[in-house]
DNA sequence: TGTAGCATGACAACCCTTAAAGATGTAGCC
DNA sequence: GGCTACATCTTTAAGGGTTGTCATGCTACA
């Protein structure tokens, strides 16, 4: 490995002046930097962040916990919490906590040890105890963990609103919500709030199914919209929590013989690439995710300079509408 | 911040008997150990990590680079990765290179300057050229480097095989296939090279569309997927070489009023969570994502110890078959 | 009494980089 | 000639932890 002191003494100087070519510091002489860049190029020299991150304190990196990449909504806004980041100059340490709470607090545990300058934690699973002894610059997203730690959401109510009315702006009688996991405390269990509020403002009738969804892709799940949609035979328009759960939806309704949309209509949640891939392609919530991105970065920056940051960002969400409703 | 010092201070030792303690050297007395302990306890030490990989010259961090996570495919392949990471003691810096080979090395160059332990390279832009002076333990996935640069990947190959002939077997007599991004040189291509000579060898006739999949889910994909639909009408198996693709094709075969899998049978490929949520459900080649994960680990592992590893590892498929075919 | 083994402390060097303070040299000005 | 001012580079300490050497004190055993 090639360090300051390889480059220092190719170039004939001392590492403090060649670390003073990097950081443009003082006076350095034409001649004495034209030396150093030179040995560096030679040499392929890198500084070692390592070594830096110890002496400033900071390693720009930010720890990310969610509860799988392999959703697809948490795919997506992980890639682009990356793609921001890497923007701000800061790098992602990844965590998928696989909704096991003992593996979050382990992994919020080596996070800290690892120096992050910050993180943020869009998983579902731990209690609020944890942090208060986690004095990290710390976010949180789709869920309140205290007032001293900002939480970014989606304007979940106001998506369960709009899906709402749009199922009875397209004529639908017997509304049906499928959730996907009523007992865990977070915000997105809003759009189901929300959806109930707008059908029960229209007098329309609607019914409540949650679940607990406890892995996303399982056999079980598939099972248990079946009985959903069995207890159910009248429903003609169905909003699913989240879009896999809709394709899910889809799959059930075509075993039994009914059509999307001409049956039954249905909306999902998220807009995760899958839901315009579907057949038909699904009507669905969008959550802004880039723009959540920025702003998850923007306060948890401010957090990491010590300045305020609102307790509460809410998002809009849109409806996308395309053919399964 | 709490330090060794500040530990030393609370249990009346020194830094060297702390540090003794943490890392079980030396002798130390059952009283010393037992102060010591509830000490670190009281202040809520964690030991600095930064601090360590710069003695130990090892960080424990291993970059894994991919196109990105928001792909069903590279999400749940990296989800895999991280789970085997953590197993072993390893945590994942994750860089999304989107396609992007100033990107990608440009992140090539973070990670080597954040002295992580090695690299996975899942991602397919780079040329071979800038890994030469990469002297990091480097792993790739699908792609062939270099000699002394481990490749793992699925057996495609076999994979385009299993499903011609499945194809075959189910009655098509008019195949095609439809490529992702012909023009990279990777491992995956063989799938269609698979598919091609099975069919040749059954006498079986077989077009090739091949497309330049730059962004993966695009109008403009679906477009091109429908003029390949077009200009081949009697077209009545169809190899998609992705399940993305094929949940592009099934979509365009619907709005053509083609039915799948009467009129129209199709296979994808990678049995991502997608898979088994399509509408009809899809028949596909599985690329065996943790087995893959464990692999790389473990070779990635013995390259870091400076053992030597096979240079190309060819993992088994496995055709799953569902309502498609 | 000598020596071996155990338990700890004190000290320094090291990992790589940074930065404050100090040393040296040169030029300009009164 | 003596002084200031500035340019240029070096010395030294620091960041948090690990490790080796040496010293010290104690107990146990031959």
């Amino acid at each position: 490995m090639t360090t300051l002191k390889d480059v220092a003494k190719i170039a004939g100087v001392t590492v403090t002046t060649v670390s003073r070519v990097l950081n443009n510091r003082g006076y350095i002489s034409h001649d004495t930097r034209s030396k150093v860049m030179s040995a560096m190029k030679t040499l392929d020299y890198q500084p070692n962040e390592v070594a830096r991150s110890l002496i400033f304190q900071r390693s720009r990196i930010i720890g990310l916990i969610v509860p799988s990449v392999s959703h697809p909504f948490f795919g997506e806004l992980a890639n682009a919490i990356e793609y921001e980041a890497s923007k701000r100059g800061y790098k992602i340490l990844l965590a998928n906590s696989r909704h096991d709470a003992d593996k979050e607090n382990s992994y919020l545990d080596m996070l800290k040890r690892n120096k992050v300058d910050g993180i943020i934690l869009a998983s579902r699973t731990v209690e609020t105890k944890p942090f208060l002894n986690v004095n990290l610059p710390l976010l949180s997203f789709d869920r309140e963990l205290s007032p001293d730690i900002p939480m970014v959401s989606a304007d979940n109510t106001e998506g369960g609103r709009l899906v709402a009315r749009h199922l009875i702006a397209r004529g639908c009688k017997n509304l049906l919500y499928i959730g996907g996991s009523g007992s865990v405390r977070q915000y997105s269990n809003n759009r189901g709030n929300g959806f109930i509020e707008a059908c029960e403002q229209a007098r329309m009738p609607c019914t409540v199914y949650e679940t607990e969804e406890v892995s996303f892709n399982s056999q079980q799940y598939e099972a248990s919209i079946g009985k959903a949609l069995d207890a159910h035979p009248k429903v003609d328009g169905i909003f699913a929590s989240s879009d896999v759960i809709a394709a899910q939806v889809i799959r059930m309704l075509s075993i039994r013989g009914k059509r999307v949309p001409q049956d039954v209509k249905i909306v999902g949640f998220d807009d995760v690439q899958i839901a315009s891939l579907l057949n038909p392609a699904l009507t669905t919530v969008r959550q802004p995710v880039e723009a959540m991105a920025i702003q998850m970065l923007e306060l948890l920056e401010r957090k990491m300079k010590g300045a305020p940051a609102p307790a509460k960002t809410i998002m809009p969400v849109e409806l996308i509408i395309r053919d399964s409703t």
